[in-house]
RNA sequence: GGAGAGGUGGCCGAGUGGUCGAAGGCGCAAGACUGGAAAUCUUGUGUGCUCCUUGUGGGCACCGAGGGUUCGAAUCCCUCCCUCUCCGCCA
């Protein structure tokens, strides 16, 4: 969420941003209303409270003195009442405001291109070469089947479309490109591998700004009130929820391999074929937790760690800043990397790069100690690097030969224990 | 799942109804002492909210969380969460 004060002091930049996502602006006056109710609210009730302590004490002093106390016994009965009346407003007042301010989205970055959508992305770069064929290239789902290597319709016996089966040699792809990718983070780039738990609680999902915005986007336990996570963001950033850092701790580089889960409400009819749009995938992400004033090089250092995956795989992709309507709720800045697929010729988004300034920090209360000593919010950012399932069509159609086989990318080879996949019809 | 013990500041730990935001210790910081350091001594050392006459200012809240009793709760009662020990079950 943003700092309350930021509001108050400089409404219009705030309004600013909501217009930039081409949101309605009327949550920030519902906000500000809120906030002025809520601390002249606090003022009373304080001023009652101050009286009631101060009376309280000389009651005890008076009895102790033998005195009869009688009469300032019922003066803080009634002042109780009453602040008793005014906390029930207060606290009213505070979840509302509490509320209201959950749903104002991040700011997005004054620098950062004005659109309503994908449409407004800026494409910054291309890397590696175009896939070129002297046949005509297959999709994943076409090589797939002649690979052998996924089992859509038992995945639905098992639980629905959706969740779909790897075998063979594509299950150990799948786990080499693990694999390779936690190597990459975390022998070259600096990055502490954790194993997070894959389901979490409700003060975690807040922490991240999952909820309560995509709640019908999650699987949620009922029983324990648990939920499955969408991301490894979730448990990894919220690994430090209520933490104080160390300023000389920072930056801290974490990353984690998980099962991701998405119900994809609203998505229903859309891209139901094959691996591109799941219920349940694999991905690898990074996660940073740095000072507020190197957040955006770490931003660039991020997208760079990303893109060595993929160039480390010798494949063709392009990086899109994204415009200020295409950002997500908590980003204020987001660089996506999106892999070409021949087969489908499509870009194929496998990574998300976000800075979230100070935004996660504040609904996660992550915080760290200052040089001066001084208490102040971290800014976090996080990093997909990356998504399993694109990766996988983007290298199927990307590295396919004319015999319908599947020439690995070399860095591949020694985690998969071979060089191609082969056709099995 | 059952029984018991416990959750107090950065850490340890005292506190069983009133001047307790909380003794004492450790740690940390500054100063004194020293050629320098150690030791020693002195002083300081939580967070959040809020008000105004923005000040070495005032007020409120916080002793796991929430509720209750009371004029008044760290302290008494209830519920929940967590930790530890033992038992049961189990990968």
């Amino acid at each position: 969420m943003l700092d309350i004060k930021r509001i108050r002091e400089r409404p219009d930049e705030v309004r600013e941003g909501l217009r930039r996502r081409w949101m309605d602006t009327a949550p920030v006056d519902e906000v500000l209303a809120l906030d002025a109710r809520r601390r002249a609210l606090v003022t009373e009730a304080d001023a009652l409270k101050a009286k009631r302590n101060e009376v309280s004490k000389s009651i005890g002093a008076r009895i102790k003195a033998g005195e009869d106390a009688s009469a300032a016994k019922e003066e803080t009965r009634a002042l109780g009442d009453a602040i008793a009346a005014k906390d029930v407003e207060i606290r009213e007042t505070e979840a509302a405001f509490r509320e209201a301010m959950l749903r104002i989205p991040n700011v997005p970055n004054k620098d950062i291109a004005t659109g309503p959508d994908s449409s407004g992305n800026r494409d910054v770069r291309h890397v590696g070469t175009l896939p070129t064929f002297d046949f005509k290239p297959l999709d994943h789902i076409a090589l797939g089947e002649k690979l052998g290597i996924f089992d859509f319709p038992r995945g639905v016996k098992l639980t629905g479309t959706g969740f779909p089966i790897l075998l063979g040699p594509g299950a150990k792809l799948q786990r080499a490109l693990i694999q390779y990718m936690l190597d990459l983070h975390t022998r070259r780039q600096g990055y502490t591998e954790m194993l997070p738990p894959f389901v979490v609680n409700t003060a975690s999902m807040i922490g991240t700004g999952q909820l309560p915005k995509m709640r019908d986007d999650m699987y949620h336990c009922e029983v324990d009130d648990f939920w499955l996570i969408p991301t490894a963001e979730v448990p990894v950033t919220n690994y430090y929820r209520d933490d104080i850092l160390d300023a000389k701790a920072l930056p801290i580089k974490l990353t984690a391999y998980t099962p991701c889960f998405r119900r994809e409400a609203g998505s229903a009819g859309k891209d139901t074929r094959g691996i591109l749009r799941v219920h349940q995938f694999d991905k690898v992400e990074m996660v940073k937790f740095v000072e507020p004033a190197t957040s955006y090089d770490e931003l660039e250092k991020l997208v760079k760690d990303a893109e060595d995956v993929l160039t480390g795989l010798g494949l063709h992709f392009r990086v899109l800043e994204l415009c200020s309507g295409d950002i997500s709720f908590s980003a204020a800045k987001c660089y996506d990397l999106e892999l070409w697929a021949p087969g489908q010729k499509a870009w194929l988004e496998v990574s998300s790069c976000s800075n979230f300034e100070s935004f996660q920090a504040r609904r996660a209360n992550i915080r760290y100690r200052t040089a001066e000593g001084k208490l102040d919010f971290v800014h976090t950012l996080n990093g997909s690097g990356v998504a399993l399932p694109r990766l996988m069509i983007a290298i199927l159609e990307q590295c396919q030969q004319a015999d319908g086989s599947v020439l690995l990318p070399e860095a591949i080879r020694p985690y998969f224990g071979g060089d191609r996949l082969l056709p099995v019809r």
